[in-house]
DNA sequence: AGAAAAAAAGATATAAAACTCTTTTATTAT
DNA sequence: ATAATAAAAGAGTTTTATATCTTTTTTTCT
């Protein structure tokens, strides 16, 4: 697995919401689990997280909800796993060693080299805003039962 | 982080005894743990794993230890990640979702899809005995302190 | 002002991964 | 045969990730 659950979910989450914010609908936390199959519960911690950290954007009260501003929509895949895994599926050694690098490699270095770069490409490239389009016109889905 | 720790010792760990079975060295555990920097009786466990599943070979008694013959030489790192991660990491969907397909695509589906063939095919053609040939010639590091 | 809606915050529970310790079994050398 | 060595096996602990439950705060509508 490249990310963590908590990872997975706060996608989802933030393109589920991008999808529903470029028709101006604010969306409430029950409905953000079941759009896009997750604990309740536990999509609420992460959206509050998301939220504090200005990812997405929330209004509390009747009517209220979760919603993604112009600016928001351009956050990329990126951006949020960097906000909740960090940084070491981008950095990190590939077999766990702590002071790998181009002078001490370790045996995998040179070869996971490339691939390396395919992700961080890949995912930095990534708008959430975008690819919600993709959802939005029933292309790919966001939960499949 | 692509592997689980346990996976991350146990490559490190078939590297490092196949580095010393082709000086037809056995070697024990304490001087594996050593070698590749990690605690020493989680890595007994793994090694019991691997011996168990016929990718090490071991003797037990004064003068035993793991070892690694002709043929479990030519074992990949996929063999081995398959053996202790399982499929997931080849197979599962990236965002997570249990029913993810070429048909029913997740937002990140086809965009993911090169990217995951590079690593299958990396590990796939990654074999331990030929990785270890660096890390005997000190091109590459199985610990770095 | 009061009731209801909805997110924020805090605390707790469960499960899985990572790691440790102890005992047993097999092998070898004396 | 006995002692020593080393892996195998079993059981236990700690830590981290995942998930749930409860209370508080903010906002809106009547």
């Amino acid at each position: 697995m490249l990310f963590s659950k908590t990872c997975e979910y706060a996608i989802r989450a933030s393109i589920y919401i991008a999808q529903q914010s470029r028709e101006d609908k604010k969306v409430a936390i029950k409905e953000i689990a079941k759009g896009i199959d997750s604990p309740e519960h536990f999509i609420a911690k992460i959206l509050q997280n998301l939220s504090k950290k200005g990812f997405i954007n929330s209004v509390k009260g009747p009517n209220g909800g979760f919603y993604m501003d112009k600016k928001n929509l351009k956050t990329t895949i990126s951006d949020i796993v960097l906000l909740i895994d960090g940084e070491s599926l981008f950095t990190n050694c590939v077999l766990g060693l702590k002071q790998c690098s181009e002078s001490k490699p370790c045996p995998l270095h040179h070869e996971y080299k490339n691939t390396r770069k395919n992700i961080i490409e890949l995912f930095r490239t990534s708008k959430i805003g975008q690819i919600s389009e993709q959802v939005d016109l029933n292309e790919t889905f966001l939960k499949i039962k």
